[in-house]
Parts: C-alpha cells; structure tokens; sequence
DNA sequence: TTGTAGGCGTTATCAT
DNA sequence: ATGATAACGCCTACAA
C-alpha cells in the first residue's frame, strides 16, 4: 500500500500494472474484456496501491450518482424507520447509497436542503412523508430528477407516489368504532398535513354515523407515550363519558393506556384505544393494542425499485401506488 | 427556465450573461470578487437558466465532497437515532450532507458497504456503535478519511472517538441496585460487544459487592418491548427471588415494568427496574424508570464537529472524548 | 484485446 | 475585475 498523501488512480495502478488507464477501467467494470493475465496484473496494482475509485469522478462522466436522496421531517421517532431502513437496505443491494436529509418543520430550511440535495443530482429523490411547498416542488420538477414521494396519497404529485390514504383510515376507524358500539369518541393526534385529512374523515364518518360526541385533541410536535398520557387525562376531564379514543400513532396509544390504567379505567372494557402504526410494541402493550398497520418496509422497497428503474431508464408502469393499510384488531378494542 | 435536456451548466450560464465561466464561478462563490453589475447579470442568467451547480463537478475538482459518511448497524429501534438527528442537523448547518449506511450485523457486507463509502471520498466517516473488523479498520485507516467512532471508548481507535464507557455504565448500575440493598440482581440485554463488556462489568461487581444471585437473559437482536416482557417471565420462572433488573434498554425495561405489573408485581417495591438510554417515554412510563442517561444528542454534535474541523484543516484537540453518562434515579428503583 | 483522445462541470492559477 | 488554460479522475468512442 502507497503511503503517499494523495489516493492512487487508475493511472498510478495502470502504470504499475504495465498497462494503460482504459485497461484498468475495463478490467475494474467489464473483467470479461481483458485478457485473464492482463485482470492478474491489474489486480495485484490495485491491491498493492490500496486503489479505490472515485465515485465523484465516475459520477461526474457517467451522469450518475448511484445515490438516492431521502427527505423527511425527522429521523426521531418511530414513524419512518422502517420506511428508512427498508430504501437504505433495498438500494444497497443494488449498489445505490442513501442520502439523508431533514427537513423539519421549517419551510425555509426545507428549500436550503432540497437545493442542497440536487446538486449533488442524485438518481432520485424520494419524500418521506412531506408535504412540499410550492418552491421546492417546482424546484423538484425542474431538477428533472425522477421523485417519489410515500405515505400518502397525494391529489397532485411531482412525479411518483407510493402512499395509503389518510382519509380511508380516518372513515374506516371511525366506522370501527361505531360498529363497536362507541357513540362517544375522541381522537388524539399529530397535526400535520395528513394528521389533519384523518382527523376530518374521521370527525366525518363518525358524525354520519351518528356517533354523538367526538372531542380531538392536538398533541405537539413529537407523538410520544408521554403526550398520549397527557393527551387522554384532558380529554377525560371535559368528557369523561368517551368510551373509544383512536391515537395517530402507536405511542400515543400506549400512553394512552396507561395513564387509563393508572387512572382504573379497564381497556377495552371501560375505554376502548386503537394506534396506529402497528409497532413492534403494540403487539406486546399490556393489552396487545388495536392498531392500524402500516407497511412501511414495502412503501420503501417500492419507493426504492422505483428510483432506481428510472435511474437506469426502463419503464415504470405504475406511477401511483397505493399500498394500502390494514386494521388489526387486538385487544384493546 | 431552460426546459431542454441537460441541465445548465456554468457554461450556458456564462454564455447569457456574457462573462467567462470563471466570473460565473466567482459571482457565485465569492461575491465580493465581482462587479455588483456583472453580479446582477449573472445572477439574472442564473435565475433564467435554473441553474443548479453540480456537486459532483466541484468536489472532484476540490476535492471536498461536503458530505460525511454515518455507519451503522441499523435505523430501526429508538437507540441512535438522537445521535443521527444531532449529526444531520450540525452538518446540515454547515451545508454538508450525511450519506447513510447500514451495517446490519453481516461483517462481509459491512466491509462492502465501507468500500462503497470510501469510494464517495467523505469528509468524514462517522461509525455509529460499530465494532469494525479488522477488515474495516484497515480500510478505513488506508483511506485517510477522518474517522469518528461513537457510542463506546475503543482502546484502539482507528481514528477519533467519542463515547462513554460500557464498563463504568455496567459497573455503576451494579452498585446503584446493591446500594438499594438488592442481592439478588438480574440483567437483561442485547447481545453485541458493547453490551458484552456492560454485562461483564454488572456481574464481575456484583459478585464483588457479595450479591447472592446474579441470572442473565439475552435478547435476540432488537430490544423491543416484547423481548423485555419475554425476559422477565423467563427469568422469573427460574429466579423468583430476584428483586432488581437491569435492562439494556429503556425499552426492555418498559417491557419488564409492564410483565411485573401483569403478574402483579408491585415496581419497585417488589422489583426495581432500570433502563438504559433515557428515551422520552421512561419519564412518563408508570412507573417513571429509573435508567441510565446517554447524551446521544451531544456525540452526534461532537462527532460532527470533529469530522468537519478535520475536513477543514483546523487542529483537533481532543481526538477522544469521553461524553459520560448520567444515571438518573426515578420511581421503578 | 488494448490504447488514444477527449470531455463530463468545476475551479486554481496565472495572465491581462 | 475578468479571462484563458489546465486539471481533478474517470469512461465513451473510436482507432489500432
């Protein structure tokens, strides 16, 4: 290995290896081209001069990056893991890398990062859960860069969407519920974007159904354990006749529980509580907690297949995907 | 906007508002450089045009990618993730952006995934929690990349370091649940090399301090709330006696707390629990948990920090820092 | 099978 | 203050 200051090339390994620099590029990328004596000596170079390519370079002359961008509110959180690791583990496997960025909850500072991220043109950008602005959404469009923005459904995409729809579990817990017997219910939630597309289908369908009282309650920023506690104490203050509260993620409905527990309210008997998200957790709350599941890993799998065949230009038949959701039923309704 | 195929370049740019590229370059780097008036102009054609400077171009040409690596073994499972939000926001602050990767527990595919990150030529490569081979280590070391290895105190760094130390943590715990005046101890933990020398540490002063019974139970790989409930009923079963466990994580020690209370144990007065991480929820668990404190936040800032001074050239101090831990007494204890 | 020439887009350097 | 030239490291196209 070659002590130097400055990394190697494929011309410092061509000319070790007695060969030119298209030789060395050819036998790192099509081996099948050259002579077996010839990929002998090239390699024993690179192995001797610790030779790494250079991905800028190659990127620079290919117009690829074999890097993907992933764009969400926050990594804290349980929310977008799964989706997360599901992109990082799907385009590892096909070679790609997996670009991070935040984008909390600050318009301004979302438009710094996705100007940031084009720059470095990657073969796709995927949205996690954003609800882009008008800025950065035409800057998405002009950057030509193939987008997918997940978990939701949304009326007008910049380009691909795999996503479930918000409105669908809004109406489909609240008829849950109904049908259950609940005529006084209560929702604890987020409130973004889509938090809120729920909630109103839900304040809907439940009023249709006519269900008689319906209280929500807006948790701030983080959706913990600690804000669902916080978030069911209130709402049985001013209603303590709420017999089903539906939480917007699995740690609102943990806390939840507990804090109905601690108060000696038996779940579901006396307070019936669904989640969603279906976390590892859920299954193993004390009780095991009615939840809606979310797939996560496949809206990744998919946001990632999506990505990369319009990186390497074959065609994507279905640009709009909707993966769905699915209630399970456990005991804590 | 200029709607054609490619994306502008300096060139086109230039060619609009009638200067070289260079001034473009100059205009867009350094302001100040350049008359306000050809400043106006180029950036009129900047505007025009959509121009969006490519990354890849600069950073081979600079030789600064303005990125930095992060390695680690997974982002599912509340442990990190502090520690990967701190670190993308510091950067992000800097205008450099985090590449991440995901080591699984596969060493050959952790060796891969190292190679593929060297060859984007980062800043810095930050190693969360990540006991590199030796495979690893070497490449790393090859590569001249600074190299920031957090979550633990390795004797050995391959670079900088910043963590704390397992074996104090393990100790400390010990002789907290002995000082309560517990004899019979149990833990219950993941099994990778960090927690390895935690456990060997809670055992060998124990053992010192005269506790009578010492039981451990291994997790499989995540420490989910139902590996926790699942460890304290087998433990039970075979130690009933036991009186204060120490979990690996605030999550096995939700877990813990909850199968006690299902079994109608009372926590603490007829098991003490402790967690590990301080995740927002052992505040508001019931009962709050008494757990140990890692300021994850901080090592990613530091670890940010060190990756950037390096990159830049100014002097690093400190290349190992020890960011402590904090064991913060609540009511499972 | 292998080599030569040239360019991807940017910026440092050295003129002017 | 601005421009011409060259080079960063790699790979496509063409030639031998």
């Amino acid at each position: 290995m070659n002590p130097s200051r400055k990394p190697a090339t494929v011309q410092d390994v061509a000319r070790l290896a007695g060969v030119s620099a298209m030789t060395v590029s050819r036998a790192l990328n099509v081996p099948d081209k050259v002579t077996p004596d010839t990929l002998r000596r090239v390699r024993e170079a690179v192995d001797q001069l610790g030779y790494v390519p250079n991905a800028m370079a190659s990127g620079l002359r290919m117009s690829r990056a074999r890097m993907v961008a992933a764009l969400l509110p926050t990594l804290v959180g349980p929310v977008f893991q799964e989706l997360v690791e599901s992109l990082a583990a799907t385009l590892g496997r096909q070679g790609y890398q997996l670009l991070i960025g935040q984008t909390g909850y600050d318009a301004a500072q979302e438009e710094a990062l996705v100007r940031g991220v084009i720059q470095r043109r990657p073969d796709g950008i995927v949205l996690v859960g954003v609800a882009s602005s008008d800025g950065v959404r035409q800057a998405l469009r002009a950057s030509k860069i193939p987008v997918v923005e997940t978990w939701d459904l949304t009326a007008d995409p910049v380009d691909m969407v795999v996503g479930f729809s918000h409105v669908a579990i809004g109406r489909d817990v609240a008829a849950f519920l109904h049908a259950r017997g609940h005529r006084q219910m209560a929702i604890i939630t987020a409130d973004d974007t889509r938090a809120r597309s729920r909630t109103q289908a839900f304040l809907t369908q439940a009023q249709a159904l006519g269900a008689e009282v319906v209280e929500r309650f807006l948790t701030v920023a983080p959706s913990t354990l600690g804000e669902g506690r916080r978030g069911l104490a209130t709402l049985l203050q001013s209603h303590p006749g709420i017999t089903g509260v539906f939480c917007s993620s699995d740690s609102l409905a943990l806390g939840a529980a507990i804090e109905a527990q601690h108060r000696g309210l038996k779940v579901p008997q006396q307070l019936a509580i669904i989640g969603m998200g279906d976390q590892s957790f859920a299954r193993d709350a004390q009780p095991p907690l009615t939840t809606v599941r979310l797939d996560g890993t496949r809206i990744g799998a998919l946001a990632a297949e999506l990505t990369m065949a319009r990186a390497e230009g074959r065609a994507v038949e279905q640009t709009v995907v909707d993966v769905g959701f699915h209630l399970v039923e456990r005991e804590s309704t």
